[in-house]
DNA sequence: AATTCTTCCAACCGCCAAGTT
DNA sequence: AAACTTGGCGGTTGGAAGAAT
């Protein structure tokens, strides 16, 4: 047995949705709430899928839509998420209060996009000409756009247990010390013993913290002070099935991920490792 | 003024994972 | 365990509106 056919095989509406319509199904599920979405336009009595209703209402009827120009703030978040996070557009709209995914993808899609790729194309061919000032530019400007692929790649990693940075230089060390007790300040840790952040980056620790590892990820400061330029994922097929291996890495530092068969990977050069520190509140919670 | 081109975005589509039976 | 349902996601499309010719 297959799916329900959908609206179009059922004589249903589509296209754009009328005044009408957006009245009956704001009041049905400001009656009866969301959900059910099969269901809901039999009994709400609209002529539409249930598909098409849920997009209706969180695209565009839910009150807490902020409607109108993406301001700058907005932009810079957007691609600065997008760099770590790729085409994940529910994740990017989930830091945007009041964006929906849709609304960020075509943002990106109609101008974040075009600009940066522009930008980076032409970095790019600078960079080829210094090399070879005799340049082919047209060639140039196809293999600077080929480096556009995104920098985050889906992955499926389960758990984070290590951090790897490089021994620094005392106050940027002492930087990144302070954002991590921030994190852990702000409730951002998972972890109830979090009471003392003591001795929290030294190299023999052995603290079993636990951090949301979107938090850590999303911490644009911690970032920019590892020299991090984006979240570069290596995902390699392991035996025969499909689960990834995961190596998050920001430039010399590591990030280390299990994936669901419990590899590892390890930096043996890393100085310093911090256990467990971004391992999840619940073991069986997914980053992905 | 008419036509063509371009841009934008709401809506659709197919796929997937998780939940349910 | 398998079949099925449901909700959610990201990619794509089609048409309206505006700009260019």
């Amino acid at each position: 047995m297959g799916r329900r056919p959908c609206c179009a095989k059922l004589g249903l509406n589509r296209g754009a949705w009328t005044a009408r319509e957006d009245r009956i199904l704001t009041t049905y599920i400001n009656t009866h709430g969301e959900g059910k979405w099969r269901d809901l336009p039999q009994k709400a009595g609209l002529k539409r899928c249930g598909k098409s209703c849920r997009l209706r209402w969180l695209n565009y009827l839910r009150p807490d839509i902020k409607r109108g120009n993406i301001s700058k703030e907005e932009e810079e978040l957007i691609i600065r998420l997008h760099k770590l996070l790729g085409n994940r557009w529910s994740l990017i709209a989930g830091r945007l209060p009041g964006r929906t995914d849709n609304e960020v993808k075509n943002y990106w899609n109609t101008n974040l996009g075009k600009k940066l790729q522009g930008k980076t194309a032409q970095n790019q061919l600078n960079k080829t000409k210094e090399k070879s000032p005799e340049g082919k530019s047209s060639v140039e400007v196809h293999q600077a756009k080929t480096l556009e692929t995104p920098r985050a790649i889906r992955t499926r990693a389960v758990r984070c247990t290590k951090v790897i940075l490089p021994q620094q230089e005392g106050n940027q060390m002492n930087y990144i010390d302070n954002i991590l007790h921030e994190l852990v300040r702000d409730g951002k840790s998972s972890s109830s013993s979090a009471s003392s952040t003591q001795g929290f980056m030294d190299e023999d620790s052995d603290f079993l913290m636990d951090f949301d590892i979107g938090d850590l990820f999303l911490n644009s400061d911690l970032l920019e002070v590892a020299g991090c330029d984006g979240i570069q994922a290596a995902d390699h097929e392991c035996g025969n099935n499909s689960s990834s291996s995961t190596n998050y890495s920001f430039s010399d530092h590591k990030i280390l991920l299990e994936d669901s068969s419990n590899k590892e990977i390890f930096e043996p050069n890393a100085a310093l490792e911090l256990k467990k520190l971004c391992s999840f509140l619940d073991s069986d919670d997914e980053w992905n």
